[in-house]
DNA sequence: GATATAAAAGATAATTTAGTCTTTTATTTA
DNA sequence: TAAATAAAAGACTAAATTATCTTTTATATC
């Protein structure tokens, strides 16, 4: 459903919600460390992040990847449209090129409500996203990293 | 979650336990146009199916793919892991590692009921699923083609 | 047996996704 | 202002997925 892409991008950005703030920001190679991801890859995917206003970043010495009380607004929904560049949620489960409730395929009354409860988390801002994961005891790394 | 593949695979396959016989069968090409999908691509996927059992067919003037109650003994996860090789339920919806109920990720308590009714329906047998799809009065083609 | 038909088999091409590497730019600190 | 640091930018490579095309084999019918 979502590519390794969106994954890597999304628990990045959570773990720098998480964790970083204007005076504790983490380098590309930490954030891929702690999250078992390529390196060089999430390095890439921060950029458009950045830009768009996610995250936030600063270069040179003491520099790196950061989240303010601002990039706390966006959604995680945000952070999947800057990498997908477009709306996966959409197609149907099995291809269905209409599906829908007036024309489901055989797991509609299945992938439905796990869609809508889905986007109803994705759709939180990222600041009540945190609180949500805090509340509920999630994890975004390995069970050794913690 | 699936590939275009699996999903490709799934909807013919059940097109052939709803439509088909051994005095009734189709065609690759009218299978891709019933369904919306490439020719040559879903010709290719039928090919082992047909070797696992989990669809017939007849070579030759009024050959073509077709079902037997012996092939609906199969699951639509055995054509998953036909056409997959290999078992796509088990990896995190986020990327993490080792996703689980003792170390969930921030959508895993959305995630994992999904996937356990997800499976419950591709664990039964395609004979069982028809039913069900008859039952539910599903589809799966586009509503024109009804 | 010859011909037509349709799947099986095999090779190949195109696209998307994943991942890497190098160079440039901005910022801090000495 | 020079050196070190880390993100930004850009070019590139690799792998997986998607899709197409051609040839061969099996079957039915004439």
């Amino acid at each position: 459903m979502l590519t390794n892409a969106s994954k890597y991008a999304i628990r990045s950005v959570l773990f720098l919600a998480q964790n970083s703030n204007i005076d504790k920001k983490y380098g590309a190679k930490y954030i891929a460390d702690e999250l078992d991801i390529p390196v060089h890859f999430i390095a890439k995917l921060l950029q458009p992040l950045v830009k768009k206003g996610i995250i936030s970043s600063l270069k040179g010495p003491n520099g790196g990847f950061y989240f303010t009380p601002d990039n706390g607004k966006f959604k995680v929904c945000d952070i999947i449209e800057v990498i997908e560049g477009k709306n996966i949620f959409d197609s149907c489960f099995l291809g269905l090129p209409k599906c829908g409730d007036s024309n489901p395929c055989p797991v509609h009354h299945i992938v439905a409500p796990f869609k809508s409860e889905l986007l109803k988390k994705f759709n939180m801002s990222l600041n009540e996203f945190k609180e949500d994961m805090d509340n509920l005891g999630t994890f975004l790394t390995l069970p050794t990293k913690k």
